[in-house]
DNA sequence: ATAGGGTTAG
């Protein structure tokens, strides 16, 4: 093993061994063959069976995989490797095939365009041809005083100018293709890279190390890991070295699949047989464990690069990840003393560290800390960008501020920032939460107009708008139609719809929307249940509801507390009063808090089932454990006392609300009015709830 | 020329 480097450039695979693999491989030759063969080559081939335990739970054809790869190291004779190959080799062509066909309905929408464009990167690109063929040393020159722009590649732009190369004579050098597959992953179209892939392989161009690492990466995203690790077999194949890259690649795999023991794993594999990590390695990590909302993991890694040798220590991008992190579970002080950290350790924040924590403070309402932070970055010129006018845009539509959100659009427009689909969606959705439907379909139609590629967020927002309104039918249309434009609804476009389904009493048609999502065998979260159960109980349902809860306790997904809130909201309409008592005392023996929301569920009911002085401990019980109780528990608990003939103590807890800021909502105003008209409340309390 | 960081929906 120690004759090895991980980090080695590996060398261009030569003909003659692809050959002798092949002939290898179809002769059945012994693996000590093959293996001498690969040693030669200066491949590590201990790489290969060091991979092989990460392949093991997969299915038929990486089963194979996994005993070639013993067989290797044992010098067996393997069942039958040529089996295994055509049968990877069979997977990845379908996946392809599935790949590129969806793609040609992609296309169909017309748009792309950008000729002139395209023709001075193909100069470009066959300038590096040339250079990779060593002819003319002045076209370099040229390429080299007027680079052109790959960034302004488009997807479309990107596959004809690969199909154009892939008709060239002789064929161009493997790098161009890379550069434009690595653009495309860039742009976040998987699909559209496997399926080029695919054509360059029939057309046997030879990939390297860096398009088997691109590859990787977009199965990756794709969550297919089965086929990112199918790839090792390609490496096999053309006797390239897998890198560090590679195995980095791999890792984040795992992590996108959730599977974080593979994934920690796999690194200590990679430790154990001294391939060093690098600080890629630790931020991919890193990455991992804080998309698993495990900042402490997280920290620990970080507080274990400063230990390392000098090569990794740590630096802005793993210091922005936890930070985000941090702020996105609204622990914004410690990200702020991670922040200082950084600082006094000479690492500079950048743009994206200040866009962190603008959105950690913004999301908590602080808009002077937000402000100051502006200020801060820009005394350092250090510049809002779009994705900081971006989280401006949709905080101030959160809070419902749509106009001020046009006035942030204009000015970052006015800066030559351009909004991109994120801020038009974002925007969008704020007029879907006033409910102003028009307005937002406005902004979906000029998105449409101005080349703003509306995608599946901006489908699923206008959806669940619409649904949120009970105008369903247009919910449908918009459902239909996004399909139509090969935009794949994914578990939360198909939430909204059926949450707008169970709104309009439509549960059947609920009903038959989960079973769909069940058989396409997309992964259901707890919040789709909660949408369902919730739609159940308010149908007078029950039976179905208790039942679907049965089906959920027994899975092994974790139990959150909007799903028990919404068991106990469901069990307190139905009028089983004890049964939700029970399930709410018993929340913290399932390692579970109620939130203001669960205490104001169950504050309801108590008060419902005339339980009002246990409704008042509750609210009591909030204080001390420090959760707030919020405009919507107050009037909630108003209105029970009210109803319960309570007068004296929902005055005073009209007095408390209104010194916390809060004010009675139309419902309970409503309610007071209905009183005093019957001479039943001490009028002084309209004119309070009144200012 | 490849891999890691910040923005939108249930």
């Amino acid at each position: 093993m120690q004759n090895y480097h991980f980090g080695t450039p590996s060398l261009k695979p030569d003909p003659t061994f692809i050959h002798a693999v092949n002939n290898g491989v179809k002769s059945q030759a012994t693996w000590q063959t093959l293996r001498g063969i690969l040693v030669t080559q200066c491949v590590n081939p201990d790489f290969f069976l060091f991979l092989s335990p990460f392949c093991s739970s997969l299915p038929l054809p990486y089963v194979l995989l996994y005993s070639l790869l013993h067989s290797l190291s044992l010098s067996l004779s393997p069942p039958s490797p040529l089996f295994f190959f055509s049968q990877a080799l069979e997977m990845m062509r379908r996946a392809a095939a599935a790949a590129s066909s969806s793609y040609c309905n992609n296309r169909g929408r017309g748009g792309g365009g950008g000729m002139p464009r395209l023709h001075s990167i193909l100069v470009f690109f066959n300038n590096i041809f040339v250079y990779s063929f060593h002819y003319s040393q002045a076209s370099v020159a040229s390429t080299i005083r007027n680079p052109p722009k790959l960034t302004n590649l488009g997807v479309g732009d990107g596959v004809s100018l690969f199909n154009e190369m892939l008709q060239m004579r002789p064929l161009p050098c493997v790098v161009g293709f890379n550069q434009i597959m690595g653009h495309i992953a860039k742009l976040k179209h998987y699909q559209a890279v496997i399926s080029l892939y695919t054509q360059m392989d029939r057309l046997r161009v030879v990939p390297d190390a860096y398009t088997l690492n691109i590859i990787i990466n977009c199965f990756c995203h794709l969550n297919q890991m089965g086929f990112s690790l199918s790839v090792l077999g390609k490496f096999f194949k053309f006797g390239i070295q897998p890198n560090i890259t590679t195995l980095n690649t791999l890792i984040k795999g795992f992590f996108i699949e959730g599977k974080v023991s593979q994934a920690a794993l796999l690194f200590s594999a990679m430790v154990e047989r001294g391939c060093k990590p690098n600080d890629v390695t630790f931020g991919t990590l890193i990455k991992g464990y804080c998309m698993m909302g495990n900042n402490t993991a997280a920290i620990q890694l970080l507080r274990k690069m400063e230990q390392q040798s000098r090569d990794c220590k740590p630096n802005v991008v793993v210091y922005n990840i936890i930070i985000d992190s941090l702020c996105k579970d609204t622990l914004v002080p410690d990200a702020f003393k991670l922040f200082s950290e950084m600082i006094s350790r000479g690492i500079a924040p950048d743009v994206i560290t200040y866009t962190s924590l603008i959105h950690g403070v913004c999301k908590l309402g602080q808009w002077k800390e937000a402000t100051r932070l502006l200020n801060e970055m820009v005394s350092k010129d250090i510049f809002p960008n779009l994705v900081t006018f971006s989280i401006l845009v949709d905080t101030l539509c959160k809070e419902g501020m749509v106009v001020e959100a046009q006035s942030v659009l204009e000015l970052m427009i006015q800066r030559g920032i351009k909004p991109d689909t994120v801020t038009y969606s974002s925007l969008m959705d704020g007029y879907c939460l006033r409910g102003e439907m028009e307005k937002a379909k406005e902004v979906f139609d000029m998105m449409n107009s101005k080349g703003s590629v509306v995608n599946a967020y901006s489908y699923t927002i206008l959806i669940n708008g619409y649904c949120r309104c009970k105008r369903i039918n247009e919910a449908i249309r918009l459902f239909h139609e996004m399909s139509d434009r090969g935009l794949v609804p994914n578990t939360v476009t198909y939430t909204a719809l059926m949450d707008g389904f169970c709104k309009v009493g439509r549960i059947l048609d609920a009903q038959r929307l989960f079973s769909k999502l069940q058989a396409c065998g997309q992964v259901l979260d707890v919040q789709t249940y909660a949408v369902l159960l919730d739609g159940l109980f308010k149908n007078q349902q029950l039976a179905m509801a208790m039942e679907l809860f049965g089906e959920l306790e027994c899975m092994k997904l974790d139990l959150n507390i909007v799903i028990y809130s919404t068991l106990i909201e469901g069990l307190c309409i139905a009028g089983k009063f004890e049964s939700a008592k029970d399930h709410f005392y018993c929340l913290s023996s399932k390692g579970l808090e109620p939130d203001a929301r669960t205490y104001t569920i169950m504050i309801k009911g108590l008060c419902e089932g005339g339980l009002i002085s246990e409704a008042e401990k509750l609210l009591r019980e909030m204080e001390q454990k420090s959760v707030a109780p919020d405009d919507c528990t107050y009037n909630t608990i108003i209105r029970g006392f009210l109803n319960n003939d309570e007068t004296v103590k929902a005055v005073g807890l009209v007095h408390e609300m209104m010194d916390r800021g809060f004010s009675a909502d139309a419902w309970t105003m409503e309610l007071i009015i209905g009183l005093l008209s019957k001479d039943k409340v001490d009028p002084a309390l309209l004119s309070l709830i009144e200012k």
